[in-house]
DNA sequence: GTGCAAATGAGAATGATTTGCAATAAAGAA
DNA sequence: TTCTTTATTGCAAATCATTCTCATTTGCAC
């Protein structure tokens, strides 16, 4: 049988007691599949394949919703408009390539480590951080 | 005699062919007497009170000439309006106090480093990049 | 002082995101 | 299944920050 990857996101709102709606099932399955960083356009453009009905308003009301649940993330990279990822992979950073605009994801323990001493030093707990690094194929 | 801090703000300007209005004047005055990372409407505010016509626009213009120059820095940090700070102090990171909106630099050569490496390993050049923390007092 | 391109203010335009509202449709109850 | 309640939706209008248009002003080189 196959697997539904979008289930678990499913899940969430259920638990959280959302409507699951064919636009949010849709939204979820194509966010669950994606490889990439889509925007908003974007998830319109690929959920309206599954279930047309998808509006662009929709996108973003059930983005701010799902963010809230903490079941994905919003990324603003330097002048464009927002982009989503699911929040079920382990953390990672991003690495911005300045021509092609692909983003690719990296994770290093030892900064995130370096952090949070940075913060602990200036009297703050983290609670959350931004790195994107900015740079050019060599 | 009292140093005009902003004197080398006017230079740069002059060094790129660009003409020393008393609008910008009050700008950079402003910025350059600044100790917190101030947005556009405050900078019409403060700017306001030497040189009573300086329009948001203006300010929005200088900021883009005189960020193109390399002259100042433009932050937007999370959800907020792009804020500006000159470029005259070395370089360093942001934390913002979730609470306060405060904002607190901090340096971290270990953290400079480890970026250009890991951008390296990705087969990039480390061309710029964002380092926010976001925090709270404990 | 003159002349002219650069710069400005005011307000219109833009683009991304949000919101109001009437219509629709989940989901639990009957 | 059908009914009821109320969250969710699409559409279009509204926001918000930022940029642009254009007529007018003003640095500044001569």
């Amino acid at each position: 049988m196959v697997q539904n990857k979008a289930a678990p996101f499913e899940a969430a709102l259920k638990d959280a007691g959302l409507r699951i709606t064919r636009q949010r099932k849709a939204i979820l399955e194509v966010l669950a599949a994606a490889e990439d960083h889509p925007d908003a356009p974007e998830l319109v453009r690929r959920a309206g394949k599954i279930e047309p009905s998808v509006s662009l308003a929709t996108v973003y009301r059930t983005m701010t919703v799902l963010e809230e649940k903490g079941v994905i993330h919003r990324h603003q990279f330097d002048g464009e408009s927002a982009r989503f990822e699911t929040a079920n992979a382990p953390h990672h950073d991003h690495m911005i390539d300045l021509d092609s605009g692909q983003v690719i994801e990296f994770r290093s323990d030892k900064i995130e480590q370096l952090q949070r001493e940075i913060a602990r030093e200036l009297g703050y707990e983290l609670v959350g951080h931004k790195l994107e690094l900015y740079g050019r194929r060599r």
